[in-house]
DNA sequence: GGAGCGCTGTATCGTATGTTACGTATTTTG
DNA sequence: CAAAATACGTAACATACGATACAGCGCTCC
C-alpha cells in the first residue's frame, strides 16, 4: 500500500496502538493537521495526555524528532495550498469534459497569483510606471523577454521614454548610463534564474533605480533588489514552466497604466494615428 | 478598512516597510502562508535576511511576538481548511476592487476560447509542428510578435529549423523563398489586422506553406489561407485587447510538442546542457 | 560636507521547547 | 492469583529557539 500522507499513516497503524497514543492520534486527526503544528505541550493538553505520549507516539509512525513530524505536516500542507489543481483531481467530478489539465492548471495559477496580490500594491506598481518624470527600461531572461517586450510595446504608446532592452549584453548593459533614481526598470526573471540580469539589476539598484521584479514563486534573487515584486505561479504539467499568470498580471498593469494616463495618452494616440 | 488576513495586513503596510523587513513580506507573500509557520532562522534564511528583521517585521505587523504571530496564521489556515468554501469567498473580497474584473474576463476568455477548441484540433496542431521534415516559421503582428517570440524560443530547442521572423517587413519577406510544402508557418495576428502580415500570408499559401493562425474570435482575413486557425476571446476590460488566451494555448501547444518530441528532444536539451 | 537618524546584521542572553530517565500504575500471562 | 511486562506520567535535563543589546553603515536633511 502506497502511504502518501501522515493520516493515511495514522489510520493505518491507529489500530496498534496503546490507549493513550490512540486518544492522541485521534484528536490529531479531528483537528488535521493543525494540531500537529503547535508545539509539543499544546498538542499533548488537547488530547488530554503527557508530553511524552505524544512523542512516543510520533516516534510509532516512524520520524525521528517532533520537528521532522512538523516539517512533513507542513510540506503535506504546502502541496495541498499550493497547488490547488491536486485538489480537482482528488474531486473530479466538477467539470466532466476531459478539458486540458494544461488549461485547468493554468487558471488556478491565474487565481493564485492575484490572490496574492493586492489592488494596493498593482495600484502602486502602476503609478510608478506611470510616473512620467523618469524614464521606463524593460527586459526580461531566456523565456520571459518576450513578456517584456509585449509590455513595452504598450506602455510606450501611451508614454514617452519607454525602452525594451534587448539584443547583446553588451549592449544593453551599457544603458546603465542612462538611469537615475526617477527610473525604473522592470525585469522578468524566473527560473533559471540568469546571472546576467542579477549583475544587471545589482548595479541598477546601486545607481538608485526602482526596480519592479516578476518573477516565480520561488523569487529571483533580483527580489533583494526590488522595490516591488510580483511572484507569479508558474507550475504547469509539461515541462516548461508556464508565464501565464506573470502575462495577465502585465496585461492588468497595461490597462491600469493607461488608464491613469487617459487624458495625456488619448492626445497621443490621437496624434499617433495622424502619423499613419 | 477591514482586515481579515495577515496577507491583507501586509499588502496594506508593505509600502511602508524599509528594505529588509519587505523583502521578508514578499517571501511570506509568495510561499504563504508556509514560511510563518517555520523558524525565524529558516523564515530568515528563505527571504535573504536576519533573524532580527523577521522579528521585527512581524512586530511591525502589530503582534507582540513570534508565536503569537505563528497563531494566527495557524488559525486562519484552519479556517480556510475546514471550511473549503470560505477559501473561495476570501477571494473576492481580498481584491474585490477595480483589478478583479481584468481577472475575470480573462478566466472567462480562457474558458471559453478552450471550450471552441477541441483535443483532437490541438493534437493535430502539436503534430504538426513536431513534424520535424519540414521547418517552423513563427511571425507575430505589432502586439503579438512576442507571442510568436516566446513560442519560438521554446520551439527551438526541442527540435532544429525552428525560425523566429522578426525585424524589419523586407527581411523575412525574403525569407519566403526557404518555404515550401512540407513547412509550417506560425502566425499571430489580431485587431487590427496588419496589411503585410495578409500579404505575407497569402503568398506562403500560394508556395504550399502549411498555415497554423492565432487570432480573434473575430477571425483574421488570413484565416481564409490557414490549415488551422486558433481563435481567442481578447476582450476584457480595458483599452487593449488581451492576448492572453493566445499566449495560454500557444503554451499548452509547446507543452504538446514537447511531449512528443520527448525521447529526441530529451538528447537535445542534453546536448544544449552540454554547451554551457 | 557634516551631523543626525534609521535600518540592518553580529553576538549574546534567557527561556520555552523537545527530550530522556525513572518510578508508578495498569494490564497481561503463566 | 502472582509476577512480569508494558504503558503512562512526573520531573529533571539539554538544546535550540526567539529575544535583545549594540555597533556599523548608509541615507537624509541641514
Amino acid at each position: 500500500m502506497m502511504i502518501s500522507s501522515i493520516a493515511e499513516l495514522i489510520s493505518d497503524r491507529i489500530g496498534a496502538m496503546p490507549a493513550g497514543e490512540r486518544r492522541a492520534a485521534q484528536t490529531l486527526i479531528a483537528n488535521y493537521p493543525l494540531i500537529g503544528l503547535k508545539t509539543v505541550a499544546e498538542f499533548s493538553a488537547a488530547a488530554g495526555v503527557s508530553s511524552p505520549t505524544i512523542l512516543r507516539f510520533v516516534a510509532r509512525l516512524g520520524f525521528q524528532h517532533y520537528p521532522e513530524f512538523q516539517s512533513t505536516l507542513q510540506n503535506e500542507l504546502a502541496a495541498q495550498l499550493q497547488s490547488p489543481a491536486s485538489r480537482t483531481l482528488n474531486t473530479p467530478s466538477q467539470n466532466g469534459g476531459a478539458v486540458s489539465p494544461m488549461l485547468e492548471a493554468t487558471l488556478d495559477n491565474l487565481r493564485e497569483t492575484f490572490r496574492h496580490l493586492s489592488d494596493k500594491q498593482l495600484a502602486d506598481i502602476a503609478a510608478r510606471l506611470a510616473d512620467r518624470r523618469g524614464k521606463t527600461f524593460l527586459i526580461g531572461g531566456r523565456f520571459t523577454d518576450p513578456l517584456a517586450c509585449y509590455m513595452a510595446a504598450h506602455l510606450a504608446i501611451v508614454q514617452p521614454n519607454v525602452f525594451h532592452l534587448t539584443g547583446q549584453e553588451s549592449v544593453w548593459r551599457d544603458r546603465l548610463i542612462d538611469m537615475g533614481k526617477r527610473d525604473v526598470l522592470v525585469i522578468f526573471d524566473i527560473r533559471r534564474y540568469q546571472d546576467s540580469l542579477v549583475r544587471f539589476a545589482e548595479t541598477a539598484h546601486q545607481r538608485g533605480v526602482q526596480i519592479v521584479l516578476f518573477t516565480d514563486q520561488w523569487l529571483s534573487p533580483i527580489a533583494r533588489f526590488a522595490r516591488h515584486v510580483i511572484a507569479g505561479r508558474t507550475a504547469v504539467p509539461s515541462a516548461w514552466d508556464s508565464s501565464a499568470a506573470l502575462f495577465v498580471v502585465a496585461e492588468t498593469l497595461i490597462g491600469a497604466v493607461t488608464r491613469q494616463l487617459e487624458a495625456d495618452g488619448a492626445k497621443r494616440i490621437r496624434e499617433l494615428e495622424g502619423l499613419r
